[in-house]
Formats: C-alpha cells, sequence, structure tokens
DNA sequence: TTTATTTAGTAAATATGTTTATTAAATTGC
DNA sequence: GCAATTTAATAAACATATTTACTAAATAAA
C-alpha cells in the first residue's frame, strides 16, 4: 500500500468520464454525419436554429457550445453552402441574426431519424429510467457555479 | 400547437448535454492549466501516464480519449518539454513505450490540489451522492454497444 | 456632448481534431 | 516458409479549438 497512487483514478474523473461517454454516444453520430458530409459542429448548430428560430451568434455559441471563432468560420460555409443566412440586425447593428433555410431543415429532418434511432438504442440498453437519471444530472451539473 | 417543434429539444439531447456539462466542470480547470502553459490533453495523458505507469501510445489515445495521430504530435512536443519519455518496444518493435517523468510528475503533483478542490467544490453543491451516481451512470453509459 | 468602457463579431496564429494514406513490424493462413 | 492480413505509429491535408488582438457599435460615466 505505500506505493499506492493517491490520485483519482481517471474513471471516476468527471472530465474524463464525461468525454468517454460522449464518445460512445458519438461514434455512430459521427458516422450518420460523415454519410451527409456534416461536421458534428454543424448538426449543432442546426440543430439549434431549428430549436430556438432566429438568433444572433452569441447565442448559438452559448448553446451549441461553440466559441465565436469557430463560429464566425464555420457559419461562413453554411452561408455559403445554403444552409443558413445572416443579416445584420437593425437595432443593434454590432449583432448578426442567423436563420436556418429551407434546405439546411430539409438536412436535418431527413436525419433526426437517424439520430433518434441511435437514442433509442442507447434506451433500450440502458433503461428509460437511467436514461432520463442521467439527463437531470448533467442539466444539474451544468447549473453548478464553480 | 400545430407548429410544434418535434425535435428533442437540445438539452434533452445527450451528446450537447455530455458536453456543456463539460464545459461547466472545465472551464475553471482551463484557467489552472493556462497558468501553468498545459493544454487540457495534456493535462490528461499525465493523468493518465501516472495511473498505469508505462504504457503503449495505443493505450494513451484510448484512456485519453486522443486520436493517435494527434497523440503522436502532442507527444512530441511533451517529450521535448520533457514530461515524458518514449523508447521502442523490444519485444514488439512496432510498440513506443511511453512513460511520465520526474518533471512531469512534478507538474501533476503541483497541481492535483487545484484539480480536487474544484471537484470538491462541485461535490458540495451536488452532493456526493448525486455526483457518485452520475459517475456510476457516465460508466454504464460508456459501456453500451450501438 | 465627450470620453471610457463594454459588447458582438472578426482576424490571425498556433494547437488539436479528423480522415485518408503510408510505413514497418507482427501475425495469420496456407 | 511465404503471401495476405492486421496492427502500431506516423505523415499529410484540411477543419475546428483556443488564445490574443482588433474593429465597430452601443452604453455608461463624466
Amino acid at each position: 500500500m505505500t506505493e499506492e497512487n493517491q490520485t483519482k483514478s481517471t474513471s471516476r474523473s468527471l472530465p474524463i468520464a464525461l468525454l468517454r461517454a460522449r464518445e460512445t454516444v458519438m461514434a455512430p453520430i459521427r458516422d450518420m454525419l460523415q454519410d451527409i458530409h456534416l461536421t458534428e459542429q454543424k448538426w449543432r448548430i442546426l440543430r439549434v436554429l431549428h430549436e430556438v428560430g432566429e438568433v444572433e451568434q452569441s447565442t448559438i455559441s452559448k448553446e451549441a457550445c461553440l466559441l465565436l471563432p469557430s463560429l464566425t468560420r464555420i457559419l461562413r460555409t453554411m452561408e455559403a453552402d445554403g444552409q443558413i443566412t445572416r443579416r445584420q440586425d437593425a437595432q443593434d447593428k454590432r449583432r448578426t441574426q442567423v436563420q436556418i433555410t429551407d434546405a439546411g431543415r430539409q438536412i436535418l429532418e431527413a436525419n433526426l431519424g437517424t439520430s433518434t434511432a441511435i437514442y433509442t438504442s442507447i434506451e433500450d440498453q440502458m433503461g428509460r429510467e437511467k436514461l432520463d437519471q442521467l439527463l437531470d444530472l448533467l442539466e444539474e451539473l451544468q447549473a453548478v457555479k464553480i
């Protein structure tokens, strides 16, 4: 016992556990996204835009967990690809309002089924209660002030 | 109700919830790491090496959730900075055995206290039971086959 | 007002992420 | 024993992440 490692095992390290769990869930979703030539980040952006409607970039940044500099570049290509539109806010000219296009919505809706199926598969294996419990705990963790 | 959005709210999307929760936990750790000029990835590598001793790169890749090509580059700079050593495996010459150095261990040990304090702060706010429950659920999720 | 500060977004530089291809060594099948 | 396959690691190319710096617009302070 004298040589015992005093560090918390990485499997009980919260950041690493969150990362590993996410890798498990994302692996099949990444497969799906690769088929439709969409990155994980662009998928998150489409989902957020679909959910909240027209919003400024800072809001997307918070909701999709992307820093603004990354978002600037990604939105530039998404606009060129016709998945989103951008317009300057009339009231506050610093702001840029972003909206999903019909084409963007089509991509999203064409693939939500696959996304749901993956979730259902996880639900089948872990059980709905545990999964709900996990989501509750994650929401609670997000709200913690450190 | 006719215009209701049928998509699962992103706050109940498992991948996004995992990402947001991780951002919450990582924010203060990133502050700590910035002070010691260490990236999040290098910190994970040091923790894994400290935990498992001398290992080959593929193992680090799995444990620290880093793809091998990223790992190759990161270990190159960590070796140059004297935080790790690498040597070819005598039995299997394809393998590279990696080990943490005393300097690497010092960096780790000098900062584990801060890392622990952050964890304790989360524990205080969420409660130990809930946090243990969360870690259990995350471990279970990692084991799911999709 | 005029200045100082804050906020939204972009630019640039460097590090890492991700995919595909490649090399070298080990293993398998025959 | 040898060809085919698999495995460990690296290389290269491009996308994203992260930090710092910057611009322009809005707001606060004086």
